[in-house]
DNA sequence: AGGGCGCGTCGAAGCGCTTCAACGCCCAGC
DNA sequence: GCTGGGCGTTGAAGCGCTTCGACGCGCCCT
């Protein structure tokens, strides 16, 4: 292994003088700088992390935190997860990947033990438990997803609330009344994971403003089950004509059906997707979609995390405007 | 920050006598251990990291290197990748998160510094660029997929050639003589990731002894693309009674098709898929599939990885056996 | 011509841990 | 009663880097 020590020697200066050339925070005139470079390049030295770690109290690694669960979701987490260790990248850090089955627990050991500088959350829960810890810790934070109460915290996150009322106004303004929204699984509102909530919520007012009837049912994935929910729907109010999905396995289900019963899209019925492009690309019909911008997030989020560690310590709550993009699934009432 | 000296103090020993009750590498007497583990207790201590790697040149982590692409098999990846981050920490270690786009600097660059003691590559490729890099350095690492040359190499993968062979002789078995494949994109193979072949090769050798007429068509995700490859493998060949499809996104899509076409699954048609469990648990038609073990495969990755860390220093190909589970989409052919 | 200033470089201390050689103590053996 | 051998514990060195204060040189200003 090669040392700064031995660069040092080959440059014929100091070690300092190596370091300095390294950080750039002393001005190095510019031939010792390129005899030291050259030297690194000759002898192929990489910096020891550790040690560097030590002397610094810097580890230059940021510890994301993705949850367990491999049954939801994941592409977009995969995107936020990727886009966020390229930029992690350009800001010079490296990524720990942290399954979240640790919990808090794992966040007070790797920040305790400088592992890493600070800290990405994914799929934080409304109440989540690991948010009193973070708080008291004073340990540089993003969230991805955005908790109940968010004093003292750094969240990114789309804003569902606008998403809700986007759909909600690009629907009624198509002159749809009956509207049905078809949610994510029971067991992510039961997690109170709250941007299906909020969509929800931006949905219902909107919805009241402009004279929405909404129907919401969550609708757990699976085939049977996706399935038997979507027709109940449909049964219970025939005469819906708009539909909102934000669940990424019934967003083609609805549309077959639909097409089973002898229903056009878009002449008989609306479908807007709250879902990433990449299941836009997907669906047998060019859909009309709110996006979720998996690789702004993540990007976002290191962003966020690298100004705190410069010391722009402003806490604040990120909310990426929600974009509609009209394709063919939607349009104007059937008369 | 609490510093093993700081413990030592506090339990009344020297600094070394703390260094062994955490490391084990010593006797010590349960009594003074008791002392000492009462005090990490209450004093929070977390061992640095940093000054551990560069006492110790380990640094206790294991860097993954994942595709960048967010576009294909990602459940599979994400759920590996969990598997790795979960396996990895009850070995003690943690996971580093490379990408893809790096390529074998990232590798060189993670290692040089001591950030990682070992790699994990995902997704590697026939003729992977990151390989003569690996195999000069010496440095611990596990492959999981199957490059063209593996010596002195440890790969970690799925019996492709025997899911294949698995395959065929189920719906030989079941008396089909023409067979179709439903292939990853063409992009797979152009890449010569080498599952997507190695199944064909299995495919054809067995169905080659068994007399099976094969035809084999790579396809397409996104919709309009898989419909048309589906469609014209059912048009040239309308006599083909069995479907082997190795495309998350293809499966659905012909299931569909032969429902319209009136073809029951399985009394007019069988249909094996080569997918994660997942896809089985969202498909319209309990699959007859052999799985794709994401989890063990991140499991015996990082098992390799810890036993060549501890000298165990045999290069080996771990190929997983295939499992076929026998579901409702496959019968015997129609007469 | 002399003093001061600033630029570029250096030396040394110290970050927190591991590890090796050495040491003291107690007990068994003669 | 004295010695030898373990066992448990310790002190100190050193891992490779950063950083602070200091230092020397050349230049400008007077």
């Amino acid at each position: 292994m090669v040392t700064l020590a031995e660069v040092a020697k080959h440059a014929g200066v100091s070690a300092s003088t190596v370091s300095y050339v390294l950080s750039g925070k002393r001005k190095i005139s510019a031939g010792t700088r390129e005899h030291v470079e050259r030297s690194i390049q000759e002898l192929g030295y990489h910096p020891h992390a550790g040690a560097r770690a030590l002397a610094s109290s810097r580890s230059n690694v940021i510890a994301l935190m993705m949850p367990l669960r491999t049954d939801m979701y994941v592409p977009v987490m995969m995107e936020i997860a990727v886009a966020i260790a390229t930029t992690a990248r350009t800001h010079g850090y490296d990524v720990l990947l942290l399954t979240g089955e640790e919990g808090a627990p794992a966040v007070r050991r790797v920040t305790g033990s400088g592992l890493a500088d600070a800290v990405i959350l994914m799929d934080v829960e409304l109440d989540d438990g690991r948010l009193p810890l973070l708080r008291e810790s004073g340990l540089p934070a993003v969230l991805i997803g955005l908790p109940a109460e968010t004093a003292g915290l750094t969240c990114v996150d789309l804003d569902f609330t606008a998403t809700g009322a986007l759909c909600a106004e690009h629907l009624a303004g198509l002159g749809h009344r009956d509207v049905a929204v078809i949610g994510e699984a029971p067991a992510v509102y039961q997690r109170h994971t709250g941007f299906a909530e909020r969509t929800l919520d931006g949905l219902r007012e909107k919805g009241r403003e402009l004279g929405l009837r909404l129907m919401h049912r969550p609708c757990e994935t699976g085939y049977g089950p996706t399935m038997a929910t979507l027709a109940r729907i449909l049964e219970e109010r025939p005469g819906t004509t708009g539909f909102v999905v934000q669940n990424e396995s019934a967003v083609e289900r609805l549309l077959g059906l639909l097409r089973q019963q002898g229903r056009a899209v878009p002449e008989d019925a609306s479908v807007i997707a709250v879902c990433p492009d990449q299941v836009v690309l997907q669906a047998s019909v060019r859909l009309t979609s709110v996006s979720i911008p998996a690789e702004a997030m993540g990007r976002q989020a290191v962003e966020r995390v690298v100004a705190k560690l410069a010391g722009h310590d402003e806490d604040e709550v990120v909310l990426l405007a929600p974009e509609l993009t009209v394709r063919a699934s939607t349009g104007p009432v059937p008369v």
